[in-house]
DNA sequence: CCAGTAAACTAACAGTTGTTAGTTTCATTT
DNA sequence: AAATGAAACTAACAACTGTTAGTTTACTGG
């Protein structure tokens, strides 16, 4: 109890989630049970339900969390001044700083979205607009003339599927930190490896 | 019977496997129940298995024949004349026509290859040789002042996460032909998208 | 017409699934 | 000392899982 003076206390429904999260990122939520988590926990299954209600909501809490961090940094680039290109910079840095915090919780919001049931509409919706904004931005940039002018959706497409697929290279990456990863990763995404 | 002499007749069990392939694409692997892909092919369950030995050994199809023809495909261009940017417009445009033609077969490949079981290793074996013969070509590049000399392992890793999620835009795309999406992918992942 | 065979069927199995109900433990507060 | 409340427990449920055994159906070649 006095603990939480002076640091933060991770609530038990807290602790829950980061492990199921860890156990998801290697077996995908359909085939991680209860009992694997409750054991990864140790403690018994039924122990689980005095902290959640059920198991769908522990993936709602992990994903739709991550979601809302994304539409909300979104929403911050979007109203920055800036240049195109310092936009999708910023976009960057946002897909590299959560994915390093939450590595885990980016492999359940990639690969398990689809067993959100009630959650679903809302994620999608979500997703579709944080897909728009990102367009907008590139398509900004062709007409300002920053930006080559190719197919707007192979651009979006390809930068996207890289950062969507950072929850898979930081684990192995520790000795990379952040921001320099971040450069780099904007220096191989907008200037291109063509010499 | 007739059939076959003028177009390829598909065996019962290839008709599994593609249905099956496409149920795992949208649930993954785990939640797909025998129930389930007996059902999308208008039998009941014990039916499946006059066909196929397994639910593991469908997955093992799907996953490792892809894997194999990666593999073969790669062999090729590592043996090709041509600079070492031929080589990985030759790369773009391999997983351009696997894909293409398996779309279903790659979200098992991307997403569901941890359940392989005793196919594990070869699975992964397959899976790093392939990336580094990808990773020396690379370095090839640079040595050959083709290609920029940035962190090797992110323009790799960027390449390869484009290429791996073909398979979520590929089915959204059907106006794009595989060569001119072929040429319009290498555009951007080889030359950049900075004026 | 009969034998053979591919491919479906019904019925059942043993084990696993998420979840609930009711109970116990034990540290903290009154 | 008694009461509270958080968090664990045991036991059980109904439904579902992959898979097997044995049977039926319907077409094919002799």
């Amino acid at each position: 109890m006095y603990l939480q003076f002076f640091m933060k206390q991770e609530t038990r429904k807290e602790e829950i989630i980061k492990t199921a999260a860890k156990l998801f990122e290697k077996k995908g939520y359909s085939a991680v049970t209860m009992r694997d988590l409750a054991k990864a926990m140790g403690i018994k299954a039924a122990s689980l339900y005095n902290h959640i209600n059920s198991k769908q909501e522990i993936l709602k809490e992990i994903i739709i969390s991550l979601a809302e961090e994304f539409t909300e940094g979104m929403k911050q680039i979007k109203a920055s001044p800036g240049s195109s290109i310092d936009k999708l910079k910023d976009i960057v840095k946002l897909h590299v700083n959560i994915t390093s915090k939450n590595t885990y919780g980016m492999a359940s919001l990639n690969n398990d979205w689809m067993h959100l049931e009630e959650k679903l509409d809302y994620y999608l919706k979500l997703r579709s607009n944080y897909e728009d904004e990102f367009r907008d931005i590139i398509i900004e940039g062709i007409n300002n003339n920053e930006i080559v002018d190719s197919n707007v959706d192979i651009t979006l497409f390809s930068m996207l599927s890289t950062l969507r697929s950072l929850y898979l290279w930081i684990p192995q990456k520790e000795d990379l930190n952040p921001d320099e990863l971040a450069k780099n990763l904007s220096d191989v995404l907008i200037n291109g490896i063509n010499k």
